[in-house]
DNA sequence: GTTTATTATAAGGCTTACCTAAAAATTTAA
DNA sequence: TTAAATTTTTAGGTAAGCCTTATAATAAAC
């Protein structure tokens, strides 16, 4: 069965890096082999495939980076992956927890006539269900001016846009409590000792942890006028 | 990445096994290995593992059965690919000889919940665009009482039924003449020494190869009244 | 009943993608 | 600048799915 352009591992590894190194800096493989469940050995073959590919770039003891080719290879499988997401969230009304990892099977499974036709069908959304910007066919995607709740201060208010990366057990934990993209947000105050953040979304404070603060993006109200 | 429940390769078997083993006699592991292009040595390999796992009864010399579960199994796979279809056909306009192939890559990639949340979305259509009966949830299948065209007699007339199996080069070959489920047919005469089969569909005549015939199912009209 | 064709097995190999354990190289921190 | 932590490489393995060539077993045809 030769489905070479189906080959889940490689596009796996394709969008890891691509989130990982979202920013612009190196991905460390150590982080690679974390976030894909695989050992650092594994990780690291799989790294010098790639490069021998022309996919990625590895600066040893660094990190590695996607090549042009891998960030359109990255970014078709995002598209995908995200069209997918929203045609399942607003036509198969499955939860908007769970179309994530439905997505992270289908995306390595449909072919461009497919992806496009969808698109269509969708008529081109500009985001998937939880926020993020869907790449265009050619793989440009739209530069996000967010900012992850963990970097503001107390007193910053706005609305969530984003959750990214996603995650099934993030994604889970965030619906419980309904952080979801549009959200009002008021940073209400930040516990000492590295402590949690206590956040009023949507009437309701949560006190949030850093680490998952870091993966709620919010468009700031600006009330310095 | 240990994605067990997403097991391409073995998919594809059962689903053979399923469409050559129609008609409830063994499947000869010879035509297997035709149909996925595969070596016989690889097919009788597989062949002993899915023996092993109980998804196959092989008869040597003789071919190979499903067992309960592997039926079970094939049976699901095939409703996810027909149900993948139908979106295909009627909600992504993509064409009706194309749509075989795009959904042999979903079928694989679809979880169980997608699957019965695509159904409802759909209406739970009873047949794919080709004519082909989508197993219910629990992997049963309505039985057809319909006749391949390469069995009947100069004479007979009725409408197509359904394409089977069905393959990118046949469905290709009849969406060009027209030749799809709903067409009326009139057996208009055989050719000698095996020769190609006349038939009328939709008002023209089509010589078609005893092959083919063999793939294009219809509902007889009975006139003998 | 012997020949021929089909089917099965044996033997040896390949690639991809994973694994563990241990050693070497490099960076960072004390 | 030395020690500690991180990162990489080496070595040896596994399993799934493929491959070819060659031989053995069985079925079918003459
Ligand atoms: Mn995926
Ligand atoms: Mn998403
Ligand atoms: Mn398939
Ligand atoms: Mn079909």
């Amino acid at each position: 069965m030769k489905h070479e352009s189906f080959n889940e591992s490689v596009e796996m590894y394709l969008k890891t890096v691509s989130e990982l190194a979202a920013g612009n800096d190196l991905a460390p493989i150590s982080a690679l082999a974390e976030r894909l469940g695989v050992s650092t050995v594994s990780a690291t073959e799989m790294v010098h495939r790639l490069c021998e590919k022309g996919l990625l770039d590895h600066t040893p003891y660094k990190g590695v980076a996607l090549t042009e080719d891998g960030r359109r290879r990255a970014q078709r499988v995002i598209r995908r992956h995200r069209l997918w997401e929203c045609f399942l969230v607003d036509f198969l009304n499955l939860p908007w927890e769970k179309v994530h990892d439905y997505a992270c099977r289908l995306e390595h499974a449909t072919d461009t006539a497919v992806t496009e036709a969808l698109a269509a069908f969708l008529n081109h959304p500009q985001t998937c269900p939880h926020g993020n910007p869907i790449p265009s066919a050619v793989g440009d995607v739209a530069a996000a001016n967010d900012t992850p709740l963990g970097d503001l201060q107390p007193g910053d208010h706005g609305a969530i846009s984003r959750i990214y990366p996603e995650s099934l057990l993030l994604l889970d934990y965030l619906a419980a409590r309904g952080i979801l993209p549009g959200q009002p947000v008021e940073f209400e105050e930040i516990a000492p000792f590295n402590g949690p953040l206590m956040i009023k979304i949507g009437g309701e404070t949560h006190a949030l942890g850093q680490e998952i603060a870091a993966h709620i993006f919010m468009e700031l109200t600006d009330d310095t006028h």
